[in-house]
DNA sequence: CGGGGCGCCGAGAGCGCTCTCTCCCGCTCT
DNA sequence: AGAGCGGGAGAGAGCGCTCTCGGCGCCCCG
């Protein structure tokens, strides 16, 4: 039990330095104007008495937090199913750290939550938001951009309807999607079928979207609706062969679906990659590498595209302060990113 | 791009309603000696307004910051290769948020991240500190311990030496590998393997500690060490094979590495669960129904371990302000507590 | 009918910091 | 040698809130 030693006040360094509280604070933050001979009595002085600043009070003048908060809708399956929300995390993590930024992490579930999250960024208690938003109808979006403050989102809004104020950062899903199933066509396959995922979110619209221009250009596409989940993915594989036996290739929106038609080609007999080749999305590791065969799938680079929101977001801080509102946006803020994918090929194709 | 409105004080709320900033404050936190008819004025005014309190300007003065960080070590694979830790995270949130706290999130990496968040502990700006500690040597629960900060433990701490003041949740490790040993004992294997975790890390120890246990009781047990990843498991697997061609069971640290055994006993020809019974741990969804078969494993309720700690940790800073300092320990408040684990069949059994 | 108590409310003093404004000192320029 | 200038340091005013304290009115009891 250390006594609860009341923490040292900049004052407390100041007389122990012998100088005043405002030379302290120079030196303390970034140093201008101080004698380096004096500067380094402060410094001496900060060490021995394990002075740290009191960011309350610091935040209090300066209106600054040096914190953003990470939003995110909790009951988003994919979040909890796969490592990938952490990995993004993981991104962003790095990179505010870098900045010396704070994350403070909203989890949201259900109505009351998005009030409370509309209540905590309108408050003015952190300096931006990096907001997660799926689905075309996230009443989150709205939310945030009503409590006016700064934010990236991840993975292209629903109501990207052409703003030019909505900076977000998002992987090519439709461009990787093209590279699936020209990768299929390449070998060969002939009859392409496409499991999707749930058509509320923009990445599985834009994985639809991208087969469909390969499948224009090469003839038409048999699509079947799946919804992320293993299950559904057997659901749709199901379908597929009963309307089609004689299919050659299927594009699976995730690497979960895959996994379940995997399992369906299986038990109806189909040998993969031989008769049937199956290509899903994400590499997700512990799906891909585990399935049999091991899954060949569209990669892309998580843990960049957290890093990515994190960076344009505090860029956007940087300058920002004059417009202060509504977005990262400024002349040279691109206001969506898209980040390439790339095709890994096991034992599937 | 809405005007950036000075957003209003206690005084403006004051001023609108016609009572003192005193009043107001009084209304905004618990409400107690106010008359209706007053307290009802402020309400409205705060809600005209559109009135939120300045939480630097609060904490500067009642030292309390309603936000605790949760500190994990990053480098962890199992932290990133499954939903484990955001499973724990959206436990840790759930109840933060019940009580109105902020989850600001610290993960570190090396060294240098070590120091800065020994800074920010002890820099007060967090009310207490739920840390991961998964490996015997980590350097973190010291740190924590000399910042002098609130905390509760995930997972038992490696040098949990009978000091009476470490708090912490974990599941019953050692309670579940018994379980799943007895199960395949009970299914009348009497050749069962184990393939060990990283024993650096006290999951790992107590899930062979569980292991030994029983074996003890029912005769001697071939083990064999893993790492948690598949491609432990089958290096393990197969070693246990050669050692031991007529083994009828296996019980694997993690569903990992239970999935990487499944695969070397299919290659060996053997079948499953007929010839070898196999139980993994975790119950970690997408690989434990993916496998195939279906793997038979020990769940533990990770949500609530979350939850759990952050009740402890919360209920020690209530009272705790006295103490103030090591951890949220107190009379009635355990030191560690251990969460239940249940045994789900599947068909590896 | 008077005094004491109690419940409600306002005044005011900070919490620890930043930042502007002013002062002072040393140097150059005329 | 005196005026002017500029850079370095200190004084002091808050930032928005909480909380103690004192005053005031009301009720109750003697």
């Amino acid at each position: 039990m250390t006594e609860t030693a009341p923490r040292p006040t900049l004052e407390a360094v100041a007389e122990r330095a012998g100088v005043s509280r405002a030379t302290v604070s120079r030196v303390v933050n970034g140093a201008h104007g101080v004698r380096d001979a004096l500067a380094e009595r402060v410094r001496r002085a900060v060490e021995e008495l394990g002075y740290v600043p009191n960011q309350a009070a610091r935040s209090l003048v300066t209106r600054r937090h040096d914190a953003v908060a990470v939003v995110a809708a909790e009951p988003e399956t994919r979040i909890f199913a796969d490592p990938y929300f952490a990995q993004q995390l993981r991104g962003i993590s790095k990179e505010l750290t870098a900045h010396d930024n704070q994350l403070v992490l909203l989890l949201t579930e259900g109505r009351e939550d998005h009030a409370r999250v509309g209540r905590y960024l309108a408050g003015g208690h952190v300096d931006g938001a990096l907001v997660f938003s799926l689905h075309l109808d996230d009443p989150l979006p709205g939310l945030v951009r009503s409590a006016g403050v700064p934010t990236v989102f991840g993975g292209r809004p629903g109501w990207d309807d052409g703003r030019d104020d909505v900076v977000y950062v998002d992987s090519d899903n439709r461009g990787g999607a093209r590279d699936a199933v020209r990768h299929l066509a390449g070998l060969g396959r002939t009859r392409i079928a496409h499991i999707t995922g749930p058509l509320d979110q923009t990445s599985a619209v834009d994985r639809l979207a991208g087969f469909r221009d390969v499948r224009t250009e090469a003839g038409s596409g048999l699509i079947a609706p799946g919804d992320f989940t293993p299950g559904g993915g057997e659901r749709a594989m199901r379908e597929l062969l009963d309307r089609c036996p004689d299919l050659d290739g299927v594009f699976a929106a995730n690497d979960l679906t895959a996994a379940g038609a995997l399992r369906v080609l299986r038990e109806r007999g189909r040998r993969v990659p031989e008769d049937v080749a199956v290509v899903g999305f994400d590499d997700m590791l512990p799906v891909a590498e585990q399935t049999d065969p091991p899954l060949t799938t569209v990669r892309q680079d998580i843990e960049e595209m957290g890093r990515l929101m994190a960076r344009l977001l505090l860029r956007g801080l940087d300058r920002g302060a004059g417009a202060g509102n509504a977005a990262a946006t400024g002349p040279d803020t691109p206001s969506g990113v898209v980040l390439p994918t790339t095709l890994v090929r096991r034992a599937t194709t």
